[in-house]
DNA sequence: ATACTAAACGGACTGCGGTCCGGTTTCTAT
DNA sequence: ATAGAAACCGGACCGCAGTCCGTTTAGTAT
């Protein structure tokens, strides 16, 4: 009985349950129609038939409803770095990795954008979103392999470089096509790892 | 007379100036009592004894008067990069300038954190801060000297990378010595530019 | 001096994210 | 079935950035 519960967790009330369910919909009803940007905590309560005082209780925050709505396919990019087929995943050399992850992440950027501004936007660092930390350890780990002094700093260096709203910006607003951010991202990687 | 009014500008009226020399100091007063990230424009109004529309027809936003705050030492710290002596300024190799301009960018926002921090935050493009611009521009120049096949692109990531939030989070919440951070850009300068 | 106009003024107002707390509902123990 | 407690509910409320618009004031032309 009573799945995915952590354990001993105290049963979530089937009125809670109901309400959940409730505002995630409601979440992908507005978002699918006016765009994660325009989404406000109020319209959401109202469109839910729910009080304010749920929506929060529920995700804390604007920033933890984005997190909530992205957590499918985040995880399922997640997967595919962590236990997907090379070069992606586990099995290609570190530079080979850096790149595909790279490049993976600029696309999922890209479809998810709205959606991650408006996560990281809310938050104060940005870095405790926990997807965020994920990636950071995957390229802490990739950089350590290829002989990186410092491969903590320099993850979070490259973290910033693939920021949300840096990727998103550079498409939308100032043209730059998906491509050409790619093929700097190789360059980037390709020189920093190279050998002597 | 009338000196840096832009040529032809409709001359400022005399309460307009009392006003925004009441406005400037009241709101270096509130950063130096209570910190840039505790300042509010109704106070800072209601200090100046000003009307709040007042405070945004002067500077348009909280990111613009964070910016007015920011411009003098951003220009020195301009006039370095552009003008002053090697390797910071004209003179030296681009991998020699790039990595003194990193260096003291991470060392500027360190001392001005809260001010960029502040400035950054309250605008949906960081990237349309003028003095974001310029540093951009700088290091465009710079890449392009040295063989990168994109520099606009490259410019923009290392950008990112030395984002103030980015650079203030680093130090102020995650404990990493500026030192690490400094050491680091010039492991990542050095090797981003290192000739085959 | 006087009248005129464009600019500056100021504070009430809106919309938003987020908090608070008295009332209600669900589950559990008896 | 019943009582009690914990969890949940909802909407009034707060602080803040930013807008709007009727009023005042500084400069200018006569």
């Amino acid at each position: 009985m009573r799945p995915d519960v952590p354990l001993g967790a105290p049963h979530e009330r089937s009125d809670a349950a109901r309400n959940r369910e409730r505002l995630l919909n409601a979440a992908r009803d507005l978002v699918a129609e006016f765009g994660a940007e325009a989404l406000t905590m109020d319209a959401l309560a109202c469109k839910a038939h729910v009080g304010k005082g749920t929506v929060f209780r529920r995700f804390g925050s604007r920033a933890g409803l984005m997190m909530t709505l992205l957590s499918d396919s985040e995880s399922e990019f997640q997967r595919g770095f962590m236990f997907g087929p090379p070069p992606l995943g586990p099995g290609a050399a570190p530079k080979e990795r850096l790149i595909a992850f790279g490049e993976g992440r600029i696309y999922f950027v890209l479809e998810n954008g709205e959606l991650l501004k408006a996560a990281g936007a809310a938050t104060r660092n940005r870095f405790d979103v926990p997807a965020t930390k994920l990636s950071h350890r995957h390229m802490e780990v990739l950089l350590r392999e290829a002989g990186i002094a410092d491969p903590w700093v320099m993850a979070m260096s490259l973290t910033y470089a693939l920021d949300p709203e840096r990727i998103v910006d550079d498409v939308r607003v100032r043209g730059i096509s998906p491509t050409r951010l790619t093929d700097s991202w190789r360059e980037l990687v390709t020189r920093l790892l190279r050998t002597t």
